[in-house]
DNA sequence: TTGTTATTGAGAATTATTATCATTTAAATC
DNA sequence: GATTTAAATGATAATAATTCTCAATAACAA
């Protein structure tokens, strides 16, 4: 029987295999890493978690895996760290991100609407538009409670 | 009588007083600048702009600059450079970005519609939300004309 | 299997960004 | 206008992020 990890890795190798990627461990785990976190990751958190779940892996070939992911389309760069980090989403489902300027939390909002902008986009810049991305900014709850609770002290 | 460029340097300077930030000659040209540009430049553009109009400055002060601005609500980041550039827009009517994947050109949308998600974002995360930004990426007409060509030769 | 070609990875090289701190400057006060 | 003081500047050093190199390894088509 089929473990939960054993079971995302199949499916990150299928999606390999229907981009025409070929596969490799290396970016079968990084792809299923990035399938089922909500954690929107960076570089580094990636290059650790594949390390610390028994995989080799060089930080080049993160690099390189990302891009190549970026280029198929697969998953989408948030700058978003005020460490100026980017980060890293698996991009199915299209939805957009609420990222706190404080904890660099990032939280998705399931909600497409946002991509009518690219029909006026097209209109009034002759571009071919290929995909568009929503990021909005502010201070998440927990951030919301620990600034007050400074201020009113 | 006042040249163009004096006019811009002093509308700089005032804005800078209305924001209680320090008058320097650095300040004004880069705030100056990037009021009346539309090329939405790098760091290193805006390091070269003001060493070639006449004024001396280091690229760290470019960097403190820019942060302070940021800081300040004044200027945006964009992250659309696939060199890994930052990209910097003086910001003071709402409006959104169409990028060139392949020349990395920027061009405005004054619309203002993407920021009615923000009533959205907030409803469903709880986060205080302070900004958003939206950014578009496609091919530019310039980029299409000479990617057809190529494919079509 | 075998052969071909792409991928990996260790470390070097490069590039971007931040930190340091002596010198200079802005602007508030006299 | 001169004095004062805190802040800004800038040359360069330090650090951190990203890309490059290329020999060894692995994927997968035939
Ligand atoms: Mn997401
Ligand atoms: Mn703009
Ligand atoms: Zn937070
Ligand atoms: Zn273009």
């Amino acid at each position: 029987m089929a473990t939960q990890e054993q079971n995302t890795l199949l499916v990150a190798a299928n999606k390999l295999r229907s981009n025409k990627i070929k596969n490799t461990p290396q970016r079968q785990v990084i792809l299923s890493y990035l399938m089922t976190s909500h954690a929107h990751p960076s570089i580094e958190m990636i290059f650790k978690y594949v390390r610390t779940n028994g995989f080799s892996v060089s930080l080049a070939t993160v690099y390189n895996t990302l891009q190549l992911f970026v280029d198929h389309n697969l998953i989408i760069e948030i700058a978003a760290d005020s460490g100026g980090h980017m980060r890293y989403d698996y991009f199915e489902t299209p939805h957009y991100h609420v990222i706190c300027v404080n904890c660099n939390k990032i939280v998705d909002v399931f909600d497409d609407t946002y991509k009518e902008n690219e029909k006026l986009a097209t209109k009034k810049t002759g571009y071919r538009i290929l995909n568009s991305q929503y990021e909005v900014y502010g201070i998440c709850p927990d951030c919301q409670k620990k600034i007050d609770t400074k201020i009113s002290v």
